[in-house]
DNA sequence: AGCGCTTCAATTGCATGCAGTTTGGCTCTC
DNA sequence: GAGAGCCAAACTGCATGCAATTGAAGCGCT
C-alpha cells in the first residue's frame, strides 16, 4: 500500500535504487535500529549484487544522512544526536509549512480523496505494530509533498522526514499515535477549505508536537554517548569490579 | 579563499569527495554549463582515478541535484526548469530565515569579523567574472549557515543555494551584485544587532529579489521542452516541409 | 537528395580481484 | 587473573575486465 509515496527523484529501476529503497524502509521501520552495521559484503550477499552496488547505495543514503560511513570502517545505521534531531524537526516545520501553503485550497477532490485514504489506512494500522505506524504517518507527510508537483520539494521532505522517523526511534516514548491521526485530518479538512494560514499552523502545530511528545528532555548527555550515559552507573561500582567499559564503547 | 566553506558532511578526504568538491564548484563557476556531459571515462581519466570512483561522484551529485543521471546514458549537468528554479528559491528562502532566526544576535565577535571579511572579499571581486561574485555571494550564505553549528541545516542550505546558483547561470541576466553586496552587510548588521524579526525579513528580500533579478519571465513554457516550445512553430509549418524534430529533440 | 536499416565505436552497468586498514581474539608475560 | 602485544580474519578502497546498451556514422533503397 502507498506504493506511490516512492521517491522517483532520479530512482528508476536500477539495481542501487532498489538497495536504497530497501534499507531506507528497513531503517524507518526500525528492523535496522541506529547504530546497526552495513557491512558492504552482507548486503551485496542479502540483495544478490556485488559489493560495488551495495557500496553504491550505502553511498547514497550517507547523502540522504540515513547512515554513517567512516573510512575504512564499517558503515551504520545513522545515530543523530539529540540536537541533531531537533534541528531536523525545525527544517521540517518550515519546509512542509511550504507545502500547505502552496496546496491550500489547489488540491483536486480526487487528492483530497487519497489523503483521506491514506489516513483511513493509518487508524487501520492502530493495532499493528509502532514501526508501521510510524511509517505511515511519515507517508502521508511525503504524500503531501508530492502533490506540490515540485520534484526539489519532495526531495527535501522525503529526506528530512525519514530522518526525524530515525530520531523517533530513538528518543521516542511508546509513542501514541492517535492524536496525530486526528491532526492529520484536521489538515486535510483546512487544506480543503483552502485556509492557508490555518494550514500553516496547524502544520506547524502538528509537527512540533510531535516532535515534543517524542524528543523528550534533553537528558543532559549534551556531551557524546555512552560515557555520559554511563557516568552516573559508574559511582556505583567504584568499590566493586568494574564495567568493563572499552567492550561497551565499542558498540557506538 | 573562503576554504572553510567546504562541506565537511561525510567528506573527508577519500578520492569520491575530492572529485565531487571539484565538479560542485566548476559547475557553479559555469566552467560546466547546464547540459554538459559528464562521461564516467574522461572524468576518471582527467581526475587521475578509475571510472568507479568518477561513477561514485556523480552518483553523489546527482543526489544533491547538480547532475542528472540518466539510465545507460551519459551523465550531465542539471538543466532546471524555470519552475524548479522558482521552486528551489522559495526553499532557500524558508531555510535561511531559519539560518538566520538562529544566529541573531548569538554571534561572537571574531564571527561577525569573519562575515565583514568575506563580503570584503565580495566586493575586491566585483571587477572579476560574474562566476567569481556568484560563487563569493554564495558561499557568504553557506558561511552564515556553518554559524548555526547544525549540520542537517548546512547540508541543506548548501545544496538548494547550489542549485540556485545552477540556475542563476540558466536563466539570469547579465546580472548586477552591488545591491547583493550591500544586503549582505545589512544582514550581517541585523545580525550582530541581534534583531531577529529584522534579520529574516533582509534574509527573506534579498533572497526574493535575487530570485526576481534572476529569474525573468516564465516564457511561456510550463511544459517540458523543445516539443512544447516547437508547438507553436509548428503551425506554421504544416503545409510546408516539417522541421527535423528528432535531430533537435535529441540534443536535450 | 531524402529516408530507413545495419553496423560499430562509445559508453554505461556490474562483478571480480588485489592491496591496505581495522577488528577482535589469542598468547605471552607479569 | 589482568594487561600489553601480536596475528589472522574481516572489511574497505580502488582498479580492471566483460557484457549490454546506446548513439551515430555508413550504406543501400526510393
Amino acid at each position: 500500500m502507498a506504493a506511490h509515496v516512492s521517491s522517483k527523484t532520479s530512482e528508476s529501476s536500477d539495481k542501487v535504487s532498489v538497495i536504497c529503497r530497501a534499507l531506507r524502509r528497513a531503517i524507518i521501520e526500525q528492523a535496522l535500529e541506529p547504530g546497526a552495521k552495513l557491512p558492504e559484503d552482507a548486503l551485496g550477499e542479502r540483495f544478490g549484487v556485488s559489493r560495488t552496488i551495495a557500496r553504491h547505495a550505502l553511498g547514497q543514503l550517507a547523502a540522504e544522512g540515513l547512515v554513517e560511513l567512516r573510512r575504512n570502517r564499517i558503515a551504520v545505521v545513522a545515530t543523530p544526536s539529540w540536537q541533531e534531531a531537533r534541528d531536523a524537526f525545525d527544517i521540517r516545520i518550515e519546509l512542509e509549512r511550504l507545502v500547505v501553503r502552496q496546496l491550500a485550497g489547489k488540491l483536486t477532490k480526487a487528492q483530497i480523496a487519497e489523503l483521506n485514504a491514506h489516513v483511513d489506512a493509518e487508524d487501520r494500522a492502530r493495532g499493528g505494530t509502532d514501526a508501521v505506524s510510524i511509517r505511515l504517518a511519515t507517508e502521508f507527510h511525503i504524500l503531501l509533498a508530492h502533490m506540490t508537483n515540485s520534484p526539489i520539494l519532495v526531495r527535501y521532505v522525503s529526506e528530512v522526514a525519514y530522518r526525524c522517523c530515525l530520531t523517533l526511534s530513538l528518543y521516542s516514548r511508546p509513542h501514541s499515535t492517535e492524536c496525530a491521526i486526528n491532526e492529520h485530518r484536521a489538515i486535510i479538512a483546512a487544506l480543503a477549505k483552502g485556509d492557508a494560514a490555518k494550514v500553516m499552523e496547524l502544520m506547524h502545530h502538528h509537527l512540533d508536537s510531535v516532535a515534543n511528545r517524542a524528543l523528550v528532555a534533553p537528558t543532559p548527555q549534551r556531551g557524546r554517548d555512552l560515557l555520559d550515559i554511563l557516568a552516573p552507573y559508574a559511582d556505583e561500582v567504584t568499590s566493586n569490579r568494574v564495567i568493563k567499559l572499552p567492550k561497551l564503547a565499542r558498540r557506538s
